[in-house]
DNA sequence: TGGAATCTGGACCGATCCAGTCCTGTTTAC
DNA sequence: GTAAACAGGACTGGATCGGTCCAGATTCCA
């Protein structure tokens, strides 16, 4: 269903938190506590962000993570891209060009506009607006499973 | 990596091959063979767009499939959400609210409006479209398994 | 009327990937 | 030197995906 992963889900909500609060400076049992997600999880997804450069760890007994930038500097599209890779709808990745077909697929130039456009709407939203206040919204369904996930398109 | 399944990838090239020959209307085998797809799959997908009312089918000897509408009528959207469900990034997708975080989840409504522009990009373009002459464009990469699938952007 | 060709609907299976856990090692504060 | 915390893996169970197969219903045509 054009999907990202719970990892990118829960990230997002890490690092939201994070910038929530930038002044304090969080370990990974303080960020699974107050987000209420798995310690291993997010453990996990703390190092693969300090790796993509999003977060900067703090080592040893007062150690801890905090934002690698400004929340202003930081976008959807950063973030996802650095946890689950590039940012397409399709899989066309293996340079290995064994696509004998390639002048029976009338699909790619196409397909190129549309994973522009959701790159684009991607790069269009900030940390720091995921922070902000939120609309009051009527009440929202959620998945059981992804506590944090975003709201869902239901028409159609 | 937010990406459509085969499932999806697939369909989209058969409906481009009967859009693009919307005078004849094809078998699966046909289908199978004109687009090199491996048949079970083909009549597998080609059942579920009849289902969704993308394809009409005709029964007996001479039977076959042709499109439910004018491609012009057709968007990407409507495909994408008839192979897998509605356009969402993320899973909130339960109506059970067990989501007990849902006050510290300040992700919600910015989600909303990233779903809607990736909905809205795939609305804006037509089966039309997508039988349209190919940019020239320069090779591109593609991936081993899913034979037609579209380009995909690699920066970053 | 009956047989062949085709769609219909569903079950089924193996492989892959995801979510989550766990362990060992390294770094730092005190 | 010890404890607290991060770093970097390997590992596992389960869900999903890609793909196959089969029995039945429908229609055409001889």
């Amino acid at each position: 269903m054009i999907r990202i992963t719970k990892q990118t889900d829960y990230g997002i909500v890490l690092l939201t938190h994070l910038a929530a609060q930038a002044e304090r400076h969080l370990n990974a049992p303080e960020l699974a506590a107050e987000t209420q997600l798995p310690l291993p999880m997010v453990s996990k997804i703390l190092k693969l962000l300090v790796r993509e450069g999003l977060l900067v760890s703090h080592r040893g007994v007062k150690g801890g993570y905090s934002l690698g930038r400004l929340p202003e500097e930081i976008t959807m599209a950063e973030i996802i891209s650095s946890l689950e890779g590039p940012i397409a709808i399709t899989e066309c990745i293996e340079v290995s060009s064994d696509c004998s077909h390639e002048q029976l697929c009338p699909v790619r130039s196409n397909w190129q506009r549309i994973n522009e456009a959701v790159r684009g709407a991607l790069e269009g939203i900030t940390l720091a607006e995921m922070t902000g206040p939120l609309a009051p919204a009527r009440k929202l369904v959620t998945l059981g499973g992804g506590k944090y996930a975003g709201a869902q398109l239901r028409q159609n």
